[in-house]
DNA sequence: TGACCGCCCATAAAATACCATGCTATCCCA
DNA sequence: TGGGATAGCATGGTATTTTATGGGCGGTCA
């Protein structure tokens, strides 16, 4: 399985909604996902927040194995397989690389004229820019303290 | 994983922006860069300061492998991944050795003319020059300091 | 019939690869 | 030791390719 850098999502893209719904998926993510084998964008509707879970093939594999982990018949696993698989949308490429969101995840996400991309690592979400924009200020600050328990990390694993 | 000390960044470099926003790589970073695996550098702009924090495919790779192993559904980690995966540029050297920094990544340093390259062993940094010449004497007084308590290492560990 | 979807092609701008030059420091040989 | 050859490197300009984005056309399903 790939599973360098090269194969990450880095960085944050703006890219335009054509009338026909149609969004072009940044080139660099394009590279990251192994379109060979799936040609295809794995998309959930964040539960926490106005936006897209999204990954490739691997990203996808991933998660299920890790539900598929769990005891089978443990009320956790059912809520995740109910919460996760069923709201998964497979959203396959055009030959340009663009994807054609269904209106759901448009409406989850608030997306008219344009979406933003974000990477993760391992995976990516898809983001009204305005609404992107908001919650990063306040992720910043949150995100300076947990740097700083990165570098010094605490036996108990608070950050607060 | 080539880890010797022809992997790391030493010196500072101070090199031109022609006029289509084209920057060269100190030569001796870019034989520190594992540029075989992958052909670029990944630039995070600092939270704390006016400058591009750098390195090649291993030092990202162990910046989010860090944060990998953070409880996946942490705000921190949420927090982490979108401050330093999103906010991430990768950014590939032509046959030259010559990278262009998307405009974001140059405003936020506040480069025109020419850019810093500082190293810092494992990474290094893109500055302006007489931005970093500002920082530099403030800086020599901690390090004089800090190196005291390298020499002189206290019990506790208290470097402040 | 009409909305929708998957395919194809067109284009402008931007990113990137390619080629050329001048400078500097280094090496080598007289 | 000195001077010419040489190699490496920063830098400049030009050509080629990507990429985002636009629109058209035929088929399909309601």
């Amino acid at each position: 399985m790939r599973r360098g850098a090269e194969t990450l999502f880095f960085g944050s893209y703006v890219n335009k909604i054509d009338a026909k719904g149609r969004l072009a998926t940044p080139a660099l993510f394009r590279r990251a996902l192994d379109l060979e084998r799936v040609n295809a964008i794995y998309c959930i509707p964040s539960t926490e927040e106005p936006c897209l879970e999204c990954g490739g093939v691997d990203y996808i594999e991933t998660l299920m194995a890790s539900i598929a982990e769990l005891d089978p018949f443990s009320p956790e696993r059912r809520s995740l397989e109910r919460t996760i698989a069923a709201r998964t949308s497979v959203v396959s490429l055009d030959k340009e690389g663009r994807v054609v969101l269904p209106q759901a995840l448009r409406d989850h996400a608030g997306l008219n004229g344009e979406a933003m991309f974000a990477g993760l690592g391992r995976s990516f979400q898809i983001w009204n820019p305005a609404a992107f924009e908001q919650v990063t200020e306040e992720e910043a600050r949150i995100a300076g303290a947990a740097k700083l328990s990165l570098r010094n990390p605490t036996p108990n694993g608070a950050a607060s």
